[in-house]
DNA sequence: CGCATACTTGGCAAATATGCCAAATAGCGG
DNA sequence: CCGCTATTTGGCATATTTGCCAAGTATGCG
């Protein structure tokens, strides 16, 4: 064991809590957008297409998680990535999702 | 906008059969002991110290979005690593999970 | 074949997550 | 201060996930 097992379990257990955090589509999709720079609440909402509420409860964890940080300038609440290294991730999580059940092992 | 919407929700819904299948605890841990080698069900039983059923449920979901590969040899069935390349990912999450709500933006 | 070991599958109860509505809060313009 | 817009919070019904038990399948051995 190259470490302790109570160690790494609870390595597992602080991860979890962020992965957690963007397991579902919507957030996925904030994520993709907020690539191309910050946006607001409302734009966000407008291309989720669901009620302003909910977005605004996946932000709140998603922030809570420390995967995106916002700024509030006048009545709009500005959320940016926190973190650029999901970049690779993505690309990641990408040849997996096309090679999943083809092959032992994916192209990365 | 930099791709159109309607692809970037089906990438994000992609990306998120994947993300899901390991935003748990108990499947972050496999990963990381995975990262040793390849390992037997009855192994990462015992690491995880639930019930056998309740990992082989685990696993299989792990496997079917492409996370991990198995072998069967003899009576046993080893699971592996299907994409080295979550080793960057983890330490990207690493540090996200350890600068939570401190600053704007972590230090990747 | 018969039995033991390793694992998977079906099913179900309990726990957790999701998403909307109603209501509250915050900042701006007049 | 008032009304308007942007966002958050509380609450609750519905949907999904989790984890165990019981039962089934697969492989090796004598």
């Amino acid at each position: 064991m190259r470490t302790r097992l109570p160690h790494r379990k609870a390595t597992a257990s602080r991860r979890s809590s962020v992965v957690k955090a963007m397991a579902h589509p919507t957030r996925l999709l904030f994520m993709e957008l907020l690539l191309d720079g910050e946006k607001c609440v409302c734009e966000l909402t407008e291309a989720a297409g669901c009620d302003i509420t909910t977005v605004s409860k996946h932000l709140a964890v998603m922030k809570k998680a420390g995967l995106l940080a916002s700024e509030k300038r006048g009545l709009q609440v500005f959320y940016q990535i926190a973190c650029p290294c999901f970049v690779e991730f993505f690309r990641c999580i990408d040849l997996i999702a096309s090679s999943q059940n083809t092959r032992l092992r994916c192209a990365c």
